[in-house]
DNA sequence: AGTATGACTCATT
DNA sequence: AAATGAGCCATAC
């Protein structure tokens, strides 16, 4: 079955019409918006963005997003299962954790716990 | 300039 | 049920 090729381009405004470099911004501006207590994943991210399977560069525009203006809230992207797959890039290996209890997300085993009902879903909740 | 490598996910063995 | 392959595409070397 074809899947459907990267068409953010075409889908997306994007300010550069000569180069496509946007994926890493929308990303961005959809984790920005999580808010706080919630928590949400790289392939719903994706499919939010119309590149459903892009759910990697999601977890690679995290690993670009530290130090930027305004802040990117990347504690608050786990992976399908609600895991903290991406702790290891924090500063430190229990940062990721402890922003997220802050936030009054409880993690247990790198595990999200309650993961469905924190669930924070772009495509339903900015549509 | 080509190859390798991911904070992922899904379909197919 | 566990492993593998494929698609994604920006970076690093």
């Amino acid at each position: 079955m074809q899947r459907k090729k990267n068409t953010i381009s075409s889908e997306f405004p994007v300010t550069d019409s000569s180069k496509n470099y946007t994926f890493f911004e929308n990303v961005w501006d959809v984790v920005r918006q999580i808010p706080e207590g919630r928590v949400t994943t790289y392939g719903a991210i994706a499919n939010y963005l119309g590149t459903k399977s892009s759910a990697r560069m999601v977890g690679y525009a995290m690993n670009s997003s530290f130090g930027l203006m305004p802040k990117v809230p990347a504690q608050r992207v786990v992976n399908r299962n609600g895991i903290l797959s991406g702790k290891a890039h924090f500063a430190t290996s229990t940062l990721m954790e402890e922003l997220l209890q802050k936030e009054g997300i409880q993690v247990e085993d790198d595990k999200i716990v309650n993961f469905t009902n924190v669930f924070w879903d772009p495509s339903i909740e900015l549509a």
